[in-house]
RNA sequence: GGACGGGUGGCGAAAUGGCAGACGCACUAGCCUUAGGAGCUAGAGCCCGCAAGGGCGUGUGGGUUCGACUCCCACCCCGUCCACCA
C-alpha cells in the first residue's frame, strides 16, 4: 500500500496547479462569474499570522465549493503593505520599509502559497506598487474635482515625546505607543472627504445588503442618526450674537437651566469683551486642550467647566436668564458644539449641574416622579410635561415638535458619523496628489473659491511617486518627512507655471484599501483603474470574508467610495460586497495570541508537520467559522487520523475498482452529501468536516465503490485539496477534482423508512419503539410497553400529545 | 456606561421547542507491536449501585409550555468593539 507523502503531495499539486492554471478564470468570458473575497493582509516582515491563515482558508472553501457548484470563482489576493504597520516595524528593526516590503512579499505569498488556497495569482496586486497607487491617488483627485475633498483646521493627537502626530490607532489608553507619552490635541489643518454627505444613503443602504447583523448595527451606530432640533439662544441684551444648540429633547426646553458651550467654541472669542473672567476663561480652553484623552474616560463621570461670567442667554419658551458655560463634556465635533443643559432629564447635565450648585427643573414626569422632589439622578423616562406652560400634560413625543415650532426652532436630523480624515504626517504611504500655489492662492484663482491656490496634480503626472527618503521617520514639526525633501515638493504650479510646493502630507492607509477590490479583476490594466466591462461582470463582490474589527472603518469607507464611484459614473452599482461574512477570532489555549505571551502559532512548522491538509481542515474543524475558536496542538491529530484513514479507504479503492458499495454505504453517503453542501453554504465548517468523519466511520469496515468513494472525495476536497486531488487522479481522473462536479444527493436515499418513536410520560423519556403508523395504534403501542406501565404506576392519563414520527407524550 | 457576541462533560464543541453532549481531543481497559505522539476493539456527563436500575444535570432565579440548552423577564460572569454624540 502506497504511504500517505503529505509534504510531497502538496508540493507537487500546488506547481501543477500554478501552471495549468486551476483558479485562473477567464475574466473577459466567464459565464458565472463569482467574486469570492478574503480581506487582503497587511504584511510584515515576521509573516503571516495563524488567523489569517484561518481566515483564508475559511474563504477558500466557500470559493471551492462554488467553483465546483459550476461558477467561474475569482479569488484574488495581495497585500495592503502601505501604511503604519509596515512602518513602525521599519523603525522597530531599523531597516527601510521599502527594503522590508520586498521581503514580506516574498515571504507572504509563498506561506500563502504552501497553504493551498485557488488564488487567482496573476490578478495580485500590492498597495505600494507605483502601478497601484497611482488610482489611488486618481481616486483623491476625483473626490477633489467633485468638492468632496476640502482642508479644514482639526485638533488632532499629537505626542510630545516623539514631536509627531498620531494617528487614533497608535494612541493607546490616551499614549503614545512606542514612547508612552500622553497625547495632546493639537490643530492641525488636514485634508478631510466629505463622507458625511452619504451619511443617509449608507444608513439606508444597509437594508439591501446581506451582512452579518452585528456588522451592520456597528454601522449603524457609527452613522449614528439622532433626530432633534436646532434652537437658538439669544444673549441678554446682545441680539447680535445668537448661540444655537442641537438638542434631541426640545420637549424638555422649559427645563433648560444653563448652556454649555464647547471649550472650542468661536463664541467665546467673540464675547471676550462682555466676559468678565476672561482669564480664567482662557486658562480652561487652554487645560481642556491639553487633556488626554485618558483623563477624560477617568473623569468621565467628574465634569469641569467654567462659568462664561458678564453674560446670561434667554431660554426662548419662559424668557428665563440661564448662565452660559464652558465644558469640555461639550464637544466641538458633534451638532452645534452648544448644548442647552436641562440636568432634570439628561444624566450628564445632572452630574454637572450637581457640581455647579444649578438649579434643577423637572419638566416631565410620570406618576412616579414628584414635582417637589429633590433628584437623586435624571429622569430620562417616559411622561408627560409639567411646568411648560401652556404644553403641560402633552406627551414627550407630541411636545418635541410643538415646543420646537414655539420657539421658531428647526426639525434638524444629526449624525455622529465625521468627515473621514486622510492626511497623515507619515511616510509609507501614498503622496496626496495636490500642489498649492501661493500666486494663484494671492490672485485668488484656485480651482475652488473656498480653497484659493490648491490645484491636483494633473491626472497625466500620476503617479507622484513616493521618493526614497533615507530618514523617512516622522522630525517632529506636524509634517511628512516628506516635507524635508525639497526635490520632492518644489514643483511647477498645474496653473499658472510659477514655482509652487507640493502637499507633502500623504494619505490615510485605509484609502488604498477602499477600493482594491474594484482593481483585483482590472490589476493587468495600466490604462485605467478599472475596466468597465470586466468590472460590470464580476462586481460588486459576491461574498467578502474579513475580521469583525474592520466593521466600522474599512467597510464603511469601502461603501462610501463605491456611491461617489457609482455618483460620479464609473461603476453601475452603489453596495461593494453584496455578502459578508465576519470570521471569529482564533486564540490559543484559552489566550488571545500574541508576541509576548510567546503563544504565536507559526503556521509554517504545522504545515511541516502535518501537512497544509491537515491544518486546514483542523482550523476548521475546531469551531464554528464565524465565532472563531481555540487552536490547540494536541487537537490537530483527530484530523490527521481521519486523513490517513481517507488515503487508506482510497488505496483500496484503487486495488479493486470494481467493487460496487454496500447499500448502507449509499445511503449514509447521500446523507452525507446533503449535510456537508448545506453546512458550506451556511459556513458551518466544523459540522460539515464532523459529517465527512460521520460517513467514515460508518464506511470503513464496509464496502466501498469507485464512484461513491469518488463523490466522498469531492466532498473533503475544498477542504484539503491535495490529498483529494492525489487520490483523484490516481482512481484515473484526467482533469482536476477541483472543476469536478459537486455531487447532488437524492432524496430516495435519504428518506428514513425506520424510525424509533420516543416514548415520554410527563415530557421525561419513559421508551421507546419501532415506528407505527398513527396516533391510535402508536398510544396503543406504548402504553403495551412494560416500562410505560411501571411509569405510569397506575395513574390516570389525562392527556396524550402525539407527534408525528417523533414521539408520544402521556401527560398524568 | 453603551452595543454586540457568548456561558453546555476534563477540553474544543453538537443539538434553535421534542432522545442533551453528535464529531473530535485527552483519558481508561484490552488486542497488536522490538518500539510508538502508530493502528484496532470497547468504555466513558455527574452521583448511588457489582449490576439491573434510579436520581441529578446546559451560568443563577423566575415565567410560558404536555415538553425548554432552545422562547420570555430579571440578574451574574467572560469576550469584542465603541465610549460624555446632547
Amino acid at each position: 500500500m502506497k504511504k500517505y507523502d503529505f509534504s510531497k503531495i502538496e508540493k507537487k499539486w500546488q506547481a501543477a496547479w500554478q501552471k495549468k492554471g486551476t483558479y485562473e478564470p477567464k475574466l473577459k468570458s466567464a459565464k458565472k462569474p463569482f467574486y469570492n473575497l478574503m480581506m487582503f493582509p497587511y504584511p510584515s516582515a515576521e509573516g503571516l499570522h495563524v488567523g489569517n491563515m484561518y481566515a483564508f482558508t475559511g474563504t477558500d472553501i466557500f470559493g471551492r465549493a462554488k467553483r465546483m457548484q459550476g461558477y467561474d470563482v475569482f479569488e484574488p489576493i495581495g497585500l495592503d503593505g502601505f501604511g503604519i504597520h509596515s512602518e513602525n516595524y521599519a523603525m522597530k528593526i531599523g531597516a527601510h520599509p521599502l527594503k522590508l516590503s520586498k521581503i514580506s512579499e516574498k515571504r507572504f505569498y509563498k506561506q500563502l502559497q504552501a497553504l493551498g488556497n485557488g488564488f487567482a495569482w496573476n490578478e495580485r496586486l500590492e498597495t505600494y506598487d507605483p502601478e497601484y497607487y497611482k488610482w489611488t491617488q486618481w481616486l483623491f483627485v476625483q473626490m477633489w474635482k467633485h468638492g468632496l475633498a476640502y482642508r479644514k483646521k482639526q485638533a488632532v493627537n499629537w505626542c510630545p515625546g516623539c514631536k509627531t502626530v498620531l494617528a487614533d490607532e497608535q494612541v493607546i489608553d490616551g499614549k503614545c505607543e512606542r514612547c508612552s507619552s500622553i497625547a495632546e490635541k493639537k490643530e492641525l489643518e488636514q485634508w478631510f472627504f466629505r463622507i458625511t454627505n452619504y451619511a443617509e444613503r449608507l444608513l439606508n443602504n444597509l437594508a439591501k445588503i446581506d451582512w452579518s447583523d452585528r456588522v451592520k448595527i456597528a454601522q449603524r451606530n457609527w452613522i449614528g442618526r439622532s433626530e432633534g432640533a436646532h434652537i437658538d439662544f439669544r444673549i441678554d441684551g446682545h441680539a447680535n450674537h445668537l448661540i444655537r444648540v442641537f438638542t434631541t429633547r426640545p420637549d424638555t426646553l422649559f427645563g433648560a437651566t444653563y448652556i454649555v458651550l464647547a471649550p472650542e467654541h468661536e463664541l467665546v472669542k467673540h464675547l471676550r469683551e462682555l466676559i468678565t473672567n476672561y482669564d480664567d476663561v482662557q486658562k480652561y480652553v487652554k487645560e481642556a486642550s491639553l487633556r488626554s484623552e485618558e483623563d477624560r474616560i477617568a473623569e468621565n463621570k467628574e465634569k469641569t467647566g467654567v462659568e462664561l461670567k458678564g453674560v446670561k442667554a434667554v431660554n426662548p419658551a419662559n424668557g428665563a436668564r440661564i448662565p452660559i458655560f464652558i465644558a469640555d463634556y461639550v464637544l466641538s465635533s458633534y451638532g452645534t458644539g452648544a448644548i442647552m443643559a436641562v440636568p432634570a432629564h439628561d444624566e450628564r447635565d445632572f452630574s454637572f449641574a450637581k457640581k455647579f450648585r444649578i438649579p434643577m427643573k423637572i419638566v416631565v414626569r410620570d406618576g412616579s416622579v414628584k414635582l417637589e422632589e429633590h433628584l437623586t439622578e435624571a429622569y430620562v423616562g417616559e411622561g408627560r410635561l409639567v411646568n411648560s406652560d401652556k404644553f403641560d400634560g402633552m406627551t414627550i413625543e407630541d411636545a418635541k415638535w410643538a415646543i420646537t415650532k414655539f420657539v421658531g426652532g428647526e426639525r434638524k436630523i444629526q449624525f455622529r458619523l465625521r468627515d473621514w480624515l486622510v492626511s497623515r504626517q507619515r511616510y509609507w504611504s501614498p503622496p496626496i496628489p495636490m500642489i498649492f500655489c501661493e500666486h494663484c492662492a494671492f490672485n485668488s484663482l484656485g480651482e475652488q473659491r473656498e480653497m484659493p491656490g490648491w490645484y491636483a496634480v494633473p491626472e497625466k503626472d500620476l503617479p507622484v511617486k513616493l521618493p526614497y527618503v533615507k530618514e523617512f521617520r516622522p522630525e517632529g514639526k506636524g509634517e511628512s518627512p516628506l516635507a524635508s525633501v525639497s526635490s520632492f515638493y518644489k514643483v511647477k504650479c498645474p496653473h499658472c507655471g510659477k514655482i509652487a510646493r507640493r502637499e507633502t502630507d500623504v494619505s490615510d492607509t485605509f484609502l488604498d484599501s477602499a477600493w482594491y477590490f474594484l482593481r483585483y479583476p482590472s490589476a493587468k490594466n495600466k490604462k485605467v483603474a478599472w475596466d468597465k466591462t470586466i468590472t460590470q461582470k464580476w462586481l460588486p463582490v459576491n461574498m467578502y470574508i474579513g475580521g469583525a474589527e474592520h466593521s466600522v472603518l474599512h467597510l464603511l469607507y469601502s461603501r462610501f467610495v463605491t456611491m461617489v464611484m457609482n455618483d460620479l459614473g464609473y461603476v453601475n452599482f452603489d453596495e461593494p460586497f453584496t455578502k459578508f461574512r465576519a470570521h471569529g477570532l482564533l486564540i490559543k489555549e484559552g489566550a488571545k495570541m500574541s508576541k509576548s505571551k510567546g503563544n504565536v502559532v507559526n503556521p509554517d512548522e504545522y504545515i511541516k508537520k502535518f501537512g497544509a491538509d491537515s491544518l486546514r481542515m483542523y482550523l476548521m474543524f475546531l469551531a464554528p467559522f464565524e465565532q472563531g475558536g481555540d487552536f490547540r496542538d494536541v487537537g490537530i491529530l483527530g484530523v490527521t487520523r481521519f486523513l490517513d484513514r481517507v488515503w487508506k479507504m482510497g488505496q483500496r479503492v484503487i486495488e479493486k475498482k470494481r467493487a460496487r458499495s454496500d447499500e448502507p454505504v449509499v445511503r449514509a453517503l447521500h446523507k452525507t452529501i446533503k449535510k456537508v453542501t448545506e453546512d458550506i453554504a451556511a459556513l458551518q465548517y466544523n459540522t460539515a468536516v464532523s459529517a465527512l468523519m460521520v460517513f467514515m466511520n460508518e464506511a470503513e469496515s464496509l464496502s466501498v465503490g469507485k464512484k461513491e468513494f469518488e463523490s466522498f472525495l469531492k466532498l473533503i476536497a475544498p477542504f484539503s485539496p491535495h490529498i483529494t486531488e492525489e487520490l483523484w487522479t490516481a482512481l484515473g481522473n484526467a482533469s482536476s477534482i477541483h472543476r469536478a462536479e459537486w455531487p447532488k444527493f437524492e432524496a430516495k436515499f435519504i428518506k428514513e423508512d425506520t424510525f424509533d418513536l420516543i416514548i415520554q410520560v410527563n415530557g421525561k423519556l419513559r421508551g421507546r419503539i419501532k415506528a407505527p403508523v398513527n396516533a391510535t395504534e402508536a398510544q396503543a403501542r406504548a402504553l403495551a410497553e412494560k416500562e410505560i406501565h411501571a411509569s405510569l404506576k397506575g395513574a390516570k392519563v389525562r392527556k396524550v400529545i402525539y407527534v408525528a414520527n417523533r414521539l408520544v407524550n402521556f401527560v398524568i
